[in-house]
DNA sequence: TTTATAATCGACACAAAGGTCGAATATATA
DNA sequence: TATATATTCGACCTTTGTGTCGATTATAAA
């Protein structure tokens, strides 16, 4: 199945339900909303805390939040901090050696739908898949996730 | 890492090591020739032989070759023997719900991207790989594979 | 300082792709 | 018919992505 990995589908998702208010989110409610394993969010979160997409805080009053505006995070950004950097430098027929040198024959055309792939990704934020999910009304039913404090 | 499976890769290497002799060539000869895995290759050419790309027979001058002119063999006909019917479905974002009804942000995007992939895989043919190969003297350096009878 | 709490960590389980090996099967020739 | 031979088949292994669970650690409030 060609594409980005599941990973990155629930990183947007859950990304999505996080809103701007500086509070601290906890990963169970927060996955409960983007309908994915919360278990396994928490490996994401890991991932999306050390790519410095998020903020975390332990114990009490703890939880997670948003690092930057949504508007400043992209998708490129996202993939990459779940995916790694060479999510793009593969080649399309899955060959191990495929360069400009040693080139299979859709090489010159990957690379630029590769490229095309990467500028979507670089130019769409958070804050469009925001707006995205809330204009089709598919953001889940949870309006927003609680907080103490 | 985006594109097809390393599967697909092999099969086609594999498959422009084969000539149109009408001989049957040996696997084990043809993996050294493409620098595939032998054993494993049994399992593609086994896929691509179902798919009706290549015809084989066992035993004493048995061996596999293609069932068809290389010309009318496509890239897409390959994956799909290899990665199955569905490798084009997927949603970039690696969202399980994604369709026209219930998008990703990246939906329509993907869709176009897709279709631009596909079509590729269906106007290129394993001729025009065996001739883009040749003129790269990136083939190989076995010639032909041999034969019996 | 104790306690409740939420993220973090480590270990394990599962499925699919990639990969190997030996036994079984089919086939043309001698 | 017997034999050598090349594909086919089944079993098994490893790695990676996905997923779960319990213990550990850090933190703010009581």
């Amino acid at each position: 199945m060609i594409g980005l990995s599941q990973g990155v589908g629930y990183a947007v998702k859950a990304l999505a339900c996080l809103n701007e208010d500086g509070k601290g989110h906890f990963v169970r409610e927060v996955a409960e909303c983007a309908q994915v394993p919360p278990a396994y969010l928490t490996k994401v979160f890991k991932k999306l805390v050390d790519a410095g997409i998020l903020t975390s805080k332990r114990g009490w009053a703890g939880g997670t939040r948003l690092a930057r505006a949504p508007g400043s995070i992209t998708l490129l950004e996202i993939t990459e901090a779940i995916d790694g950097n060479d999510w793009n430098r593969g080649c399309l027929l899955g060959q191990e050696f495929c360069s400009d040198e040693r080139a299979c024959p859709t090489h010159d055309f990957w690379k630029v739908q590769r490229e095309a792939i990467a500028e979507k990704l670089r130019n769409t934020t958070l804050a469009a898949c925001i707006e995205f999910e809330r204009n089709r009304g598919t953001l889940g039913t949870c309006k927003s996730v609680s907080h103490r404090s």
